[in-house]
DNA sequence: AGCACGCCGACT
DNA sequence: GTCGGCGTGCTC
């Protein structure tokens, strides 16, 4: 192949679903490859894209194509197995090449910048090498437990790629099995990739990394500067960090010499991008480890159906810490029947008897509930008016913050609390059921001398302020703590001993159909986090569905036996992970155009589907309108991924060419994980 | 996505 | 007579 006929073949930031085809720059000082990123004209400017194939000629006649204006990189910027692992994810979740590989390049790289940013210029060695660190490490490891060591025996014997799934309750010593491979595969020279959830990541684990390993990890998240997250990217790359801890967009993260990928939490549902290229880190990590031929630990308190049912098929290995380490005794857990009972605030007496009892042993107390503001209703006494949102099918929410005002939970939108009846002009209006402000405010009034802390997305909203809410948590004295499930999420507090959920029937009859799993996981996180050896834990869980199946296992046969029926009715329900799904979604300002899309499409898909796959819709979304948009889905369900990537592959094309495409904004989620 | 081109209403 | 609405087409 000669020079002059060179092509390359260019992925350029911009959501079309294909490569574009350059001439080599004029001045070309060092060969192209695949992986440099190249400056080239694009429409009317300029784009930095990324060359991801060399070929001898294109499909367009040579007279269309334009040179490239210069070559950015001196040597591939991403290697050939990352390189192969974004076109695998582009395909895999249709989603274009540009855009995959724009997510997966740190800010300034992906502006231009120079491939040295941060590296050469970071003097404060800012990774020195393993041993080193280790001889300056104050306190020796602890000692493993048999089932400790045998989960750390498993996965470092794995001769290449095996997923393994560390299933052990909070505080059975996860983290310690984790470190402990980590210092092993980095001995030997190669790195550890661990990704954790992004609210998982801020305060503990991240604390024991830091511990351990201080200098040695590179790490990735949101919270860094641009020039942090490219000088870390880069330390990654060059093989210098051992340690890579990052969360979702970490997994694409370079890796000079891949020796292990760790997922902690792998249930949490925000490994999920639920926006624009829609990847599964979790699942994308796997296909990764595979590639490299490297073991994959996923670890958790309460696997998720799927990774459950991988290893019920064998695919997976389970290791299991059962013991809580240090030999706390597992908490207790009981439903609490509010048929028919008065609540006061939401909170049924025995649980108020019980706060305070824990209350008056100088402990703590975390009450759960799943939402925020006071009332999520006001209505007329009179008519039965109530306050709905302008722009999205929802009722809007009473706040009495500083704003004392109507919140739409879904836009943002606000008003004022109106003074009487919109509709009738009349009647009294009511403030109806709770949010966890009104439990707040209930708790403060019953418990004038105890202090409460809310903790939910709205008192945590300013940048500091969860740390703030958390560290007075720490401080162990008597307090309630309120709040959603964020705060269930990874946090040390060892003096609760009292958890309680308020209302556990949303998670048994949510319009997802994950919603049941997503409960049970919140209780049994939840329980992990009440009590300590000294001071065993209770859990109480408000039900006016005591007898429910899924409920009733969980409580008295513990998260497997749920996992068990709540697989079974996956089954049934040929629901993932009993199958695969693909939603395609679209909205439109016209209340007609997404279902109209949505009809051609499945039009479309028609003669593709043959019955390996079936269309299930198109239908409103469950809120048809949001932010003034209206919202409508098509579902598609294969019992093999196989059929459905087929399917999809022929449809996507396809799609492009349907006139009424136009009027709406689409999109494909392919495995999604939140079906509203 | 941007950004142009291209034909039909209310204004300096 | 113009400024500007967003429909439609293109990006190697």
């Amino acid at each position: 192949m000669s020079r002059d006929c060179l092509v390359l073949r260019v992925a350029v930031p911009a959501p079309l679903p294909r490569w574009f085809d350059y001439l080599a720059p004029r001045a070309c000082p060092h060969p192209p490859q695949p992986g440099m990123r190249v400056k080239v004209p694009f429409g009317r400017g300029e784009a930095v894209g990324l060359i991801i194939e060399l070929a001898g000629d294109s499909a367009l006649p040579r007279e269309r194509l334009k040179h490239a204006v210069s070559l950015l990189d001196e040597e591939p910027l991403l290697d050939k197995p990352l390189l192969d692992l974004l076109r695998w994810a582009s395909a895999y979740y249709h989603h274009p090449i540009g855009e995959v590989i724009a997510a997966a390049l740190p800010g300034l790289l992906r502006a231009g910048r120079p491939a040295n940013t941060g590296a050469r210029s970071a003097s404060a060695r800012p990774f020195p090498p393993l041993e080193e660190e280790m001889g300056m490490r104050a306190a020796p490891a602890p000692a493993l437990n048999a089932a400790q060591a045998a989960a750390m025996t498993g996965v470092a014997q794995a001769d290449g790629f095996q997923v393994f799934l560390l299933q052990g309750v909070t505080g059975s010593g996860k983290t310690e099995v984790y470190l402990r491979l980590i210092e092993q595969v980095a001995a030997r020279g190669a790195q550890a990739l661990v990704l954790a959830p992004e609210i998982g990541l801020t305060p503990q684990l991240l604390a024991r990394f830091e511990q351990r390993f201080a200098a040695s990890i590179a790490l990735l998240h949101s919270g860094l500067t641009e020039r942090e997250r490219a000088r870390n990217w880069l330390a990654a790359r060059a093989g210098l960090a051992p340690i890579v801890l990052g969360t979702r967009s970490a997994v694409f993260a370079p890796l000079k010499n891949p020796g292990l990928i760790i997922i902690d939490e792998e249930h949490d549902a925000s490994f999920k991008q639920q926006d624009g290229f829609r990847y599964h880190a979790r699942d994308v990590a796997i296909v990764r480890a595979q590639r490299a031929g490297i073991p994959v630990l996923l670890g958790s308190a309460t696997p998720s159906l799927e990774s459950l049912y991988n290893v019920r098929q064998g695919r997976y290995r389970l290791l299991s810490l059962p013991e809580r380490a240090g030999g706390a005794a597992h908490p207790q857990l009981q439903l609490l029947d509010v048929r028919g009972q008065s609540l006061q605030g939401g909170l049924s007496a025995p649980l108020l008897a019980a706060a305070g009892e824990h209350l008056a042993r100088g402990e703590q107390v975390l009450l759960f509930l799943n939402r925020r503001g006071y009332a999520p209703l006001l209505m007329c006494h009179a008519c039965g008016w109530s306050a709905q949102c302008e722009r999205c099918d929802a009722r809007m929410v009473l706040y009495l913050d500083r704003t004392r005002a109507l919140h739409c939970q879904h836009c943002g939108a606000q008003r004022a609390r109106p003074e009487q009846c919109a509709a009738c002009h009349g009647g009294e209006l009511r403030v109806l059921g709770y949010g966890t402000e009104r439990v707040e405010q209930t708790l403060r009034q019953r418990f004038p001398d105890t202090e409460v802390l809310r903790i939910d997305r709205d008192s945590t909203r300013r940048k500091g302020a969860l740390g703030e809410l958390l560290t007075r948590a720490q401080s162990g004295r008597a307090q309630i703590l309120i709040g959603t499930q964020m705060l269930a999420k990874g946090h040390h507090l060892p003096n609760v001993t009292l958890a309680g959920i308020l209302n556990a029937d949303q998670g048994l009859f949510g319009a997802d159909f994950r919603a049941a799993e997503r409960m049970a996981q919140l209780i049994v996180q939840v329980a992990g986090r009440a009590g300590r050896a000294d001071k065993p834990g209770r859990v109480l869980i408000q039900t006016h569905h005591p007898a429910h199946p899924l409920l009733t296992a969980l409580i008295r046969d513990g998260y497997a036996a749920f996992a068990e029926a709540a697989l079974m009715e996956r089954e049934h329900a040929h629901l993932p992970p009993c199958s695969h799904l693909a939603l395609l979604r679209a909205e439109a300002v016209n209340r007609n155009a997404p279902l109209e899309f949505l009809h051609a499409a499945q039009t479309a898909a028609g003669p593709l589907a043959g019955n390996a796959i079936q269309l299930l819709g198109p239908v409103s979304a469950p809120m048809e309108r949001r932010a003034g948009r209206y919202r409508a889905q098509l579902l598609l369900q294969a019992v093999r991924r196989a059929d459905l990537q087929r399917l999809l592959d022929a449809w996507m094309p396809l799609l492009e060419t349907i006139k009424t495409a136009r009027k709406v904004r689409w999109s494909l989620d392919v495995d999604p994980v939140e079906m509203l």
